[in-house]
DNA sequence: GCGATAGCCATACGGTGTATGGCTACGTCC
DNA sequence: GGACGTAGCCATACACCGTATGGCTATCGC
């Protein structure tokens, strides 16, 4: 009802979250505004609060609508080891993607909620068989992932492999190691 | 000359990277304002730009001034584990103390600079002692320092050790050992 | 037909960083 | 002593931001 008079069809909340996704990835999060964002949709900028309720909320959507998009590898039967290094490696892939939006996310955790979602799903199961007991689970999962979104952050955004990106592949690999030879298991 | 009509004395740097600093401990980052900097400091908000470029270049002093407030552990003579826990500890200190600066600095590395400053001229013998190669030393202390860096963001903005603060102290200490532990030494 | 309402928009408010240019008081030189 | 440069300060203005408020319109159920 009420469709907008400059365009043909009203607007949805996955196109707004598409778009805004488009120019954090464009421009990082500091570039994303409720007015660019109704400018590209050509709406007006009060419009789009009538789908989401504030910029907050919004980016908080983005996060979640970014994390849907981790492809999380899924290859049970194979060591642990290997199950945490593609698990590191799709976590990687997804910070080099959108490095700003995650950086936003390992500054505000509160955007995503907590342990939900893929990642913990895929991670529980590999500490386990990593042999943590089961009451340390969560907070060496937590350790593990300060540790590594704090690598791939400084890496992306830092200077490692700064013009070697295959040094960067090599550090990574080696953080990786460290933390398989580092974690208590049997 | 030409002192502010309602200050008696003039502005100096020092005086405005400290009231910044300040601000930043109490509201965070988002809380500096230029115009809520001069009100603190009884001053029209154009007079700070007479004193700092403009307000990014304010962020990056600050960051300096705070980075030298860091109480660096110095005890040569023990064992390298000994003093990379120290280290360790103090650099979790500092976060605490500055959780949201530390968090930008961690976001926006380019404040610092590169490597230069006190956490890297000790860390550095602290790898040889360890048996890092020279050629690998600031690649490895990249990774502690993303390690270290994103688990301490994480503690301190996250949830770990939310209700427990002895908790956290426990996690941090087997992240630590951990990182000993992964160390390429002999 | 009619009221409810979903969707949209114009306007406005208070905030931000900072460019521009003008004022005043001091230091330095003739 | 007078002229001048300039350091420090400030008033104004611009372009941007997020969003509260309230009104318009087209569609739906009745």
């Amino acid at each position: 009802m009420a469709v907008s008079a400059r365009r043909g069809a009203p607007l949805t909340p996955e196109e707004i979250h598409s778009t805004a996704l488009r120019l954090v990835e464009e421009g990082g999060v500091e570039a994303l505004s409720m007015r660019k964002l109704a400018a590209v949709l050509d709406v007006n900028p009060m419009s789009l609060y009538h789908h989401v309720a504030n910029k907050t909320a919004l980016i908080s959507q983005i996060c979640q609508t970014m994390a849907g998009r981790l492809a999380l590898p899924d290859n049970p039967g194979s060591p642990w080891q290997e199950r945490l290094r593609d698990l590191a490696h799709a976590y990687r892939r997804m910070v080099q993607r959108y490095p700003s939006l995650w950086a936003y996310i390992h500054t505000h955790p509160e955007a995503v909620g907590d342990h939900q979602g893929g990642i913990w799903d895929v991670l529980f199961p590999i500490l386990a068989d990593a042999g943590v007991p089961e009451e340390e689970r969560t907070t060496t999962a937590d350790v593990l992932h300060g540790f590594v979104a704090g690598l791939v952050v400084t890496e992306r955004q830092g200077h490692i492999g700064r013009d070697d990106p295959a040094q960067a592949d090599r550090v990574y690999e080696t953080a990786i190691d460290m933390i398989i030879r580092g974690l208590p298991h049997p």
